[in-house]
DNA sequence: GCCAACGTTGGC
DNA sequence: GCCAACGTTGGC
């Protein structure tokens, strides 16, 4: 099993919004990156782990837990002209983009902000706290997914 | 609101 | 194939 970190704006998306999503289930859709695509499209699985992170908000946090319930697909929202996140490059019959299902696991009942896990040896090593860092999906290690949710609880 | 860092685009 | 210009991301 692996673990991952994916980023949403939660006035966009957020955990609370998966919570009370159908099932609390939801499809990731919007993922416009070739590493991200690849890390969706070829390594995750259902049952992985991840970290569900409110970027740009305040503060910027790890919000909670959700889980891989379906893998791969075609990110059907790039095939219509009207979304905003269409993509001509992307065809029914040769897709460019994927995404995932995931399903709610559990909500922070402590978010843990970005600072806290700057400040946090355990934690200095993920790509998201890397300089200049921009991926929207990466994966992060056990130890690491580990240390978040203790955070959190 | 600012701006550094990054990925993508397009002219050559 | 290079690289300048541009648009976007996302922390601060």
């Amino acid at each position: 099993m692996k673990y991952w970190l994916m980023k949403s704006e939660p006035q966009v998306f957020s955990i609370d919004d998966l919570e009370k999503a159908k099932n609390q289930t939801t499809f990731w859709d919007g993922v416009r990156n070739y590493q991200a695509r690849n890390f969706i499209r070829d390594e995750m699985k259902v049952g992985d782990k991840v970290i569900f992170y409110h970027s740009n908000s305040e503060p910027p946090a790890a919000a909670g837990i959700c889980e891989i319930v379906k893998e791969a697909y075609p990110d059907f929202t790039a095939f219509d002209p009207d979304n905003p996140h269409f993509d001509p490059k992307s065809k029914i019959d040769s897709p460019a983009w994927f995404m995932v299902n995931v399903k709610f696991v559990k909500k922070f009942s402590t978010i843990v902000p970005i600072e806290e896990m700057r400040n946090n040896k355990k934690l200095i090593n993920m790509q998201l706290l890397k300089r200049g860092n921009r991926l929207s999906v990466m994966p992060i290690t056990k130890s690491e997914f580990d240390e978040i949710v203790k955070l959190g609880k």
